[in-house]
DNA sequence: AAACGCAACGCAAACGTTTGCGTAAATCTA
DNA sequence: TAGATTTACGCAAACGTTTGCGTTGCGTTT
């Protein structure tokens, strides 16, 4: 453990003040081209880098933003985070992750130990059935926030969303342009946030086009995923009037309605056409070729965090609370088109 | 921005020295169970959190550990992550996140700016052509750090690896044992650290069950991915002596494969077998589903943590420099057998 | 030559904690 | 009950920076 040189060294092998020197390593006026070099050769010579700990604390700014997911794991969401490293790298700013495993609580708790860190600002896509969202409403007057994908529209805070209901509304207009009108859909329970969106999407293409609701397709469970895909996909197969279409608020069960589909000999998509949405990495390995939304991951991830950090360095602390769409669009394959 | 309370406070609102209050919060010996009941209950009404930027900087101890990955949002990597954070966040570490970019100056970088923040420890996986690991090596003996997946063996620290090789010599020799034996193998270049690991496990077992090398087998590119595996794919299906099976240090690699050989008529596994690395999702979606090496990432995590946090609270700084294999296993599918 | 202005630097406080040491009061020992 | 020990607390320094203000010394102006 070699000694690390902090300005105090440098001052004294100088025989200068402290104060002197900090402010040629900040660059700051009042110091004459002499000593600025003298110190920063000095600097150089004792490799000085800045205890950046010691200064967050001084001037009570630490650069660097905390992160709350659900899960890191997941396709779309480990792509905002790329989004969001990258950008925040540009702009020196450090990111501590956290996941909430859709767990309310452990959201509080995480957003709490941001807080205690002296985070600058907080990035947050909320869990999944966040309806107790006191703590956030409490806190968003305290320090910078923005929130993306799974938003709250109570929240005074700025937000990066995609249109979710056009999103899905255009998915489903597009399997009613292909001559499909018993349309089934795939979805969470009304607790899910996006799913909520979606489904409203769902439900106006269908009123639009003069398609009565079928209850018997829709589908839903607590927490999507393939193997639920192919669960409620099952049930779609056993009812007396198939639909001919399906929409799947998720590629992964879009891609589990598929498999089944497959199995039971049903052609897609001449019997059953599947939609999907995030266009994720399974979307173009899955046959056939799953027609999806394209959810821009990184975008969201590099505006939600240009957003912040604009927020942090503006002083009026005038929360706006404005709502950023990002555009999808929609990707056609294979499960809809031959 | 209602004020923040800290320690003076409450220390002033019960005439009691900052010491006194200090010593309670951190349930240190010496307080009378009066006071000690007083100034919990001051702390709660004022709701009191302390300042770990102030903490850290002043024990220098900031329970952050630093993590350098090449990316984010392979699948792999958000694997581990999963485990990394999972586990830090049980012995209550924070987690900072950083991205090389297969870039080992912006490697680099990242490792001073973690340093400059004070992490206590420093998890990384090298970035891919990793080879001048000298800032490494000086660094090694000054933070605690465990490397995992992409190791150096010359860098002094434990290492949290898979057995590359072994894992490799099982999925060939599973090749040849279901009577493939004109194997060839799709990796990156020599400069790949986990490529040429598997490469060699490869020609083990080639070696260790007589078969000569057929160099027009093996297909090297710079960056492996999908659209490389069907490149390098459709090169071996010209050659006028086709190989019966091919061996992807990559699912998606794999994948790539399959899709190329599907397209060109063959049968897999008839005439051509394959098998991937990694168990990613995709091995379970494409068809035939992908025989792989389940690579456990949430476990490779979970120990690299646990062995960092225990480094860094051992006083005794002895470098262990040790390496820990995670166990890994074949799982056959259809790409391999009917 | 006195007065003034400015450039260049130093002093010292402050940020919120932790902690070694000192000390008063309380308790115990004989 | 005097002395010894313990309990319970306060004082103040320290961690490495930043920054407002004060202080030199020099050159310029009348």
């Amino acid at each position: 453990m070699s000694k690390i040189t902090n300005l105090k060294d440098i001052a004294e092998s100088l025989n200068l003040s402290i104060s002197t020197v900090s402010r040629v390593i900040n660059d700051k006026p009042g110091i004459s081209k002499k000593t600025k070099k003298r110190v920063l050769e000095k600097a150089k010579q004792l490799n000085y880098t800045t205890n950046l700990m010691a200064r967050a604390f001084r001037i009570s700014k630490s650069n660097i933003i905390g992160v709350i997911v659900p899960t890191v794991s997941l396709y779309f969401t480990s792509i905002v985070l790329k989004g969001i490293l990258s950008e925040a790298e540009k702009r020196s700013y450090r990111v501590m992750i956290t996941e909430s495993n859709n767990d309310v609580k452990k959201e509080e708790e995480m957003f709490n130990a941001l807080l205690q860190f002296g985070v600058d600002g907080i990035l947050i896509s909320l869990s999944k059935n966040s309806t107790d969202t006191d703590y956030l409403f409490k806190a968003s007057s305290n320090i910078p926030m923005v929130m993306f994908d799974k938003v709250s529209s109570i929240i005074p805070c700025t937000r990066i969303v995609i249109n979710e209901e056009e999103a899905a509304y255009n998915a489903v207009k597009h399997l009613i342009s292909i001559g499909k009108r018993k349309i089934a859909i795939l979805k969470e329970s009304k607790y899910s946030y996006t799913s909520e969106k979606r489904y409203k999407g769902y439900l106006k293409a269908l009123a639009d086009n003069n398609i009565e609701l079928e209850h018997d397709y829709v589908k839903s469970c607590l927490d999507i995923n393939l193997e639920r895909g192919k669960e409620l996909t099952k049930e779609l197969l056993n009812l007396k009037n198939l639909p001919d279409a399906i929409f799947a608020i998720t590629d992964s069960a879009a891609v589990g309605a598929i498999q089944i589909i497959k199995k039971s000999g049903l052609r897609i998509p001449e019997d059953i056409a599947v939609v999907g949405f995030s266009n994720s990495s399974l979307a173009e390995v899955i046959e056939p070729n799953l027609t999806t939304i394209d959810q821009p991951g990184l975008q969201i991830g590099r505006t939600a965090v240009n957003f912040l950090i604009d927020k942090i360095n503006k002083s009026d602390s005038e929360i706006d609370n404005k709502t950023v769409e990002i555009k999808t669009k929609l990707i056609i394959r294979n499960s809809t088109v031959k």
